[in-house]
DNA sequence: ACTAGCGGGACGCCCCGTTCCT
DNA sequence: AGGAACGGGGCGTCCCGCTAGT
């Protein structure tokens, strides 16, 4: 019985997965259930048993999936942080190796659905822009963290540079995927690190 | 024979505004030559005599329509400006006002197509990070001019500080179509406006 | 399972035949897949779930259908003849028959595609040549074993008599069809017989 | 005004020219008349000058250039023959020398329409039986004046044996461009040869 | 007589997401 | 969970006619 909870549960995470990867490369609205099937070795019938659409699939990859790589690279790291500056920065910096380790830079596959969808969607927007939301409440949390460790000056307004970091970072990537250039990914986290240091204390 | 050429370049000309319209809203892969069709009031042999296929009318779309944007929104104000540091803000301040005015925010089209295309397509990509360098190049050449001028500090990077800025309005904008939150735009408008102003010589 | 396996199976022969019949009166190029779905009650999604484009259904046409009418006709009732001179005379005069009850001569399906397509296609080619080096054979196996058993002179050259007797044929039918005219057939049927009884011992 | 009408003329031989090899390439449903005009060094505008549509081309490269081959190959020559049995050997021999030098055989022009088109449309129907009569027609009075000149047997029935050799001839070239091979048209040949000189007096 | 270009529709093939039945 | 069937478009192509000019 549990056993094979475990098998549906494995083939639901590789349909996630395989989905995101599929999601990720084409995008949403091109991405094919077809497609999705040929990355795992499922067929139809298994896609339709655990998701009763292709949007619904979406959806999930956004919930479980996207919000969860959120929540490692930037909720977790800021949560235990003392120094938030240095945090941003640096886990900002692995995500730029990461990206330009690749052999092609897809860029932030939250950023890439939010784009796509969720002017088409409302489901989509409600997701993308909560992710949002939480990224940028756990740079402002963090900041007002830093202020009072004394790490963050304490004129900063958190709200609103947490907003302008976000976009900062969107953008950058959004460039760097563009251009695929990986000198636009240097020359932003260069620029990014100067930007952090100049809200530090002293 | 200029009546017909008048005509015939009237017919592209709507396709070109339609089919821009179109990829705007539902992106260019979605974006489906009927729709561009019932947008006009024209048909398959008007589209297909002026455009071989879909993929030509959207590169014709950025080398026409959305190129041409940039240009009268950036480059043109740009180059007759003596405070580069305040035309942009004002620029980018009547761009927030444009999209805060629409039913919906739908973003930056050279984004969404460089987002969408850029990773998939070799001709997509060409475009659109030829159209972001004369973007970024427009601000570097403003900046220095600025210098030359007095009003912007001579320790500023031009062109990175062209990289960040553009970077930091595509971020806010992809921010407020994600969220359809007007704040945001609000929000990253001062924002960037103090940013500006910090370039600014003494 | 079963029961399911059976009625794919039925599907693709429903689709078969009826692909058969639009190709046997249009042609392998003006045949129309929306034509084909007319004549059985099933949809585009059958079709392309059993064949993944028109040409391979043309083949399989081929393959299926037509080579097995060549079987029925000639392979079979040759290959359990003693005389095959009577036999060759008889199956052809039962094909007259039938192509003259028919409403319009349509030919012979075999010699339809084959002209149509053979010069164009590989495939087309290749199939349309075995199955009449199949049916030559047939006859030339058939004089051989007549001579044996001693109904056909021994002086008849069997390969080029069987490609002489398949070349009658299919003129006779070509002329018929192109015509409209059924005493070509009668002609051709009592020509045929004439020369076949030339061939015959004593 | 002659030289005029002599341009005129010029075009229209162009165009019947051009639609005869693109319509004997990939029969006449598949034709286009885009492809004819690329033939030719034409445009549109000529073509619908001299053809109100593709279907009257059809119809005027059977009656102006295909009737024509029937009658310079078969009905002139045997209108000055004095042994027909020589001379339809000698023109079918002609006819295979030259097919077998085509890069591609492509068969019978007459035959590849007839069976193509007759039973779908009456003006191909009727135009195609004419000239096949015309042919065995040809065929039929040679025989006669081949009895009275004493070269053909008096027994040989001249109308029955014409459409014989008719369907003989087709049924080969059929068979010849099916298989692509020319060891075809040779085994034909020789047969037909033996066949005719069975007709002959003594 | 003919060029040149434009536009109108209809339709072809193919593929997609989805449903239904086992 | 498997896989056959469904029906709706998608893009591209074709044939044809029109207008204006030479």
């Amino acid at each position: 019985m549990e056993s094979v909870r475990r098998v549906a549960e494995n083939t639901r995470t590789k349909l996630l997965q395989a989905g995101f990867e599929e999601i990720y490369v084409r995008g949403f609205q091109a991405a094919s259930v077809s497609n999705i099937l040929k990355r795992t070795s499922l067929t139809r019938g298994a896609f339709f048993h655990h998701f009763p659409d292709k949007q619904t699939l979406g959806y999930a990859v956004l919930d479980e999936v996207i919000e969860e790589m959120i929540r490692v690279q930037w909720v977790v790291p800021l949560s235990t942080s003392t120094d938030p500056l240095s945090t941003i920065a640096e886990e900002f910096e692995k995500g730029v190796q990461y990206l330009a380790a690749q052999p092609v830079n897809l860029g932030c596959p939250l950023n890439n659905l939010a784009q796509e969808m969720s002017a088409l969607d409302q489901g989509f927007h409600e997701r993308t822009s909560r992710i949002f939301e939480l990224w940028v409440e756990t740079y402002a949390s963090a900041l007002e963290g830093g202020k009072i460790a004394g790490v963050v000056r304490a004129d900063v307004p958190a709200s609103a540079t947490g907003l302008f970091l976000v976009a900062q970072i969107e953008g950058v990537l959004s460039l760097a995927k563009t251009t695929r250039d990986a000198s636009v990914l240097r020359s932003g986290s260069t620029t990014l690190k100067t930007f952090l240091e100049s809200l530090r204390c002293e």
